[in-house]
DNA sequence: AATGAAATCGACCAGCA
DNA sequence: TGCTGGTCGATTTCATT
């Protein structure tokens, strides 16, 4: 009754510890996870291999360096929608869709979705800015320019507090 | 004098195909892209390497989700800060530190810094709200509540509009 | 579930266009 | 400089405990 077993794979420690690794290097050698975590390599192997088998580790993926691509703007607008009812699935779907967008969330609150994206100029910007507005549904826009990424990369286990760790682990 | 080449290394189409694909599965098959690309196993590795070491792919990494580790509760910050002066990088840094918390921006506009955390909880995420305002210098917070994720994870090249690409390409 | 041996795949080296 | 082919080493897989 108190176990919320949504996805809720029991995890332990070292499977912890591996996540920990491999989301900030996928690369990294078997022989160094073998090595500190004192478990054959094939052990390592058999672990990951159910990691993502039962969906923990949903994909591995190599980050490609927004600024390398001359995607220098990184812009994040607030989308209120006219009304509540209905459409905002379908509303979702066509800002998801609009080329430059790389993060939609469907919010509770005074706005109703928050959009992030990359362009290169501002005539991309203005652009972008006009395909939401077009949007049927979409009533207001309100757009900030972000000046600086402080912190980003969508690291999981990286960022949770030993609280949290410990409530994955009293899963069993 | 039209060239603003900062971080710009002269990729062509092959690469960024290769990097359309590898940030999809950074675990491809080298046999599947040299298939793909009418081009042998180590020409494709010689790219890859070039690719890694002139920083257009930053990082390789295992995306872990949220929700198989309890974390389901996304919550977006909006900051404010006091003093305008000064003080921003170190508020920035702050934020950044507090667990739970993946995403800093430095904005530009009515409000400071946009926080994105995970947390497992009400309680926690009280715990974290509570942090950000004890940061010294931060004035006003405002948070809402994520329904749904309607897009994530932070593809690059698969977000890009023609326009972009051609606007990579004519870099020469 | 973890171990060790066999097949497969990726990383590097030298030569070539 | 960028590509080809072959080789060595690491990894993935399989059968066994």
């Amino acid at each position: 009754m108190q176990s919320e077993d949504r996805d809720a794979v029991d995890l332990d420690e070292t499977d912890l510890a591996i996540l920990e690794r491999v989301e900030r290097d996928s690369d990294v050698n078997l022989e160094e996870l073998s090595d500190t975590l004192d478990l054959s390599r094939s052990a390592i192997h058999y672990r990951l291999k159910k990691l993502k088998n039962s969906g923990v580790i949903t994909s591995t993926s190599a980050d490609v360096d927004p600024l390398a691509l001359g995607l220098s703007l990184l812009i994040i607008t607030e989308v209120s929608v006219a009304h509540e009812s209905g459409y905002a699935e379908d509303i979702g779907e066509a800002l998801a869709g609009i080329d430059g967008v790389y993060q939609v969330y469907y919010t509770l609150g005074d706005t109703d979705f928050i959009v992030h994206s990359r362009v290169q100029n501002r005539a991309q910007m203005n652009e972008l800015i006009d395909k939401i507005v077009g949007i049927d549904g979409v009533n207001e826009t309100s757009s900030t320019f972000v000046m600086q990424e402080i912190k980003t990369g969508d690291r999981t286990v990286a960022n949770m507090s030993e609280t949290m760790i410990d409530d994955v682990l009293d899963d069993s």
